[in-house]
DNA sequence: CGAACGTATTCTGTATACAGAGTTCAAAAT
DNA sequence: ATTTTGAACTCTGTATACAGAATACGTTCG
């Protein structure tokens, strides 16, 4: 007999935190916005006990500032902010793709089939799950759970900014041809090409991105065309 | 005029959150210990709120693991997964080593005959908090703050897990050499040596404190003496 | 008319109260 | 005697209540 594990687990502070966070990734909830904790606790019909921890987890985090008297507000995206998370992320993906490669892993192609898939497809959402399935499986290739434990926290960070600039831009293919030739690199265990492939990926993207959100940030008329133009991130 | 301007954060929750890791971090709280709410808080005299609050921190970053109907216990140390802990740390000082030493960063040398001291004193918990502020040091030399706030979750599973064999053990002398030539490494500017050394030096010394902390937790006859004679850590 | 003080409002953080999930112990049945 | 079932207890998580801190606004004084 094998039966599924019952998810026991409602817990109101993950569902809130949860909820949060997403409304922060996706910009419903714009940068300095004011939060107050008893209009959360009504919007979820939920007492404000859940949404005090949640908020804590999330200004541990640096999703949300502390503003003394007035409740807290949505953190503002930063570029320079932006290029130092980058730099963290792209030294545990070299992590990651050089422990991949010495064990010769060889990560699942359709990874990179649904990437470039996506990325034609238009979907906004849908290229940045994709981008960030193909890091997470090095990660879990690597067999060191803290790496992906601490790029996580990263990631929504990156999430939150790929979201507002990407709907002015668009994710440039190249990216995945990239991503394949890293994923090569890990699977032919060639530690040194797979960890300066990979810190070339996010150096490259990270500038990019932080670019992009420049621009997007202060916006005038005559970025907005380049921002068409240049394409973008990752 | 110039006023020291006043903390005006009493915060339980951080105040209990401390007052539990270093409880966890130097041992008095061993692995395996039940921690109920109601017991700390009757001992810190507080309400069980900020302890509620408190312990899911500290089960957020690993040091407590849940135990359904019977409270939390403190996590037990595990060789293998300080060996991952190390690895990601490494990681994240070889990113600061070599931004750092891009600047040509000059480290205080006090840190080094500071440390030098701390080693021969035989106090552990000076050494412990030498090495540490050593290697802050390097975090803040390089100018990205998520370098140090990373790191910093590491930190204190590796100042617990140093803590928990240094009892028995002592800390080598050679780190503050090692150290020494890491600093030279970055005051030169060169980067590869910086990072090259630096992760040796991680990965030394992560194998080496596994290493003892397998024999601190199988004690027997036998491996008393190898710890006497190995000598070790950071 | 402007600046400074005092009061009211607002929001957070902590304490207490309540309900649900799980465990442990004891009693009963096989 | 062993196993199973039920009840009491224990502990957590959520909701409500309370107190303190900070801001904003209105009033008063120069």
């Amino acid at each position: 007999m094998q039966l599924i594990k019952i998810e026991s687990s409602p817990d109101l502070v993950d569902q809130v935190y949860g909820s949060l966070l997403d409304a922060i990734s996706d910009g419903s909830l714009a940068p300095g916005t004011r939060i107050m904790q008893e209009d959360i606790a009504e919007q979820l019909a939920v007492s404000r006990q859940p949404v005090l921890q949640a908020l804590r987890l999330l200004r541990n985090d640096g999703f949300v500032l502390d503003a003394p008297g007035r409740g807290v507000l949505v953190a503002p995206l930063d570029a320079a902010w932006l290029v130092q998370i980058y730099q963290v992320r792209s030294a545990l993906d070299a992590l990651a793709a050089r422990v991949a490669a010495r064990a010769r892993q060889r990560l699942d192609p359709a990874l990179i089939t649904q990437g470039r898939a996506a990325s034609r497809g238009g979907e906004v959402k849908a290229m940045i799950t994709a981008d960030l399935r193909f890091h997470e499986a090095i990660y879990l290739a690597s067999g060191n759970p803290m790496i992906a434990q601490s790029a996580q926290r990263h990631w929504h960070h990156i999430r939150r900014a790929m979201g507002a600039v990407l709907q002015v831009s668009t994710m440039r293919e190249s990216i995945w041809d990239e991503h394949e030739a890293i994923a090569s690199a890990i699977a032919a265990g060639d530690e040194d090409a797979a960890e300066s492939l990979i810190r070339q990926h996010g150096e490259d993207a990270g500038h990019n991105l932080a670019g992009l959100l420049t621009l997007a940030l202060n916006p005038s008329p005559r970025n907005l065309a380049i921002v068409k133009f240049k394409g973008d991130s990752s």
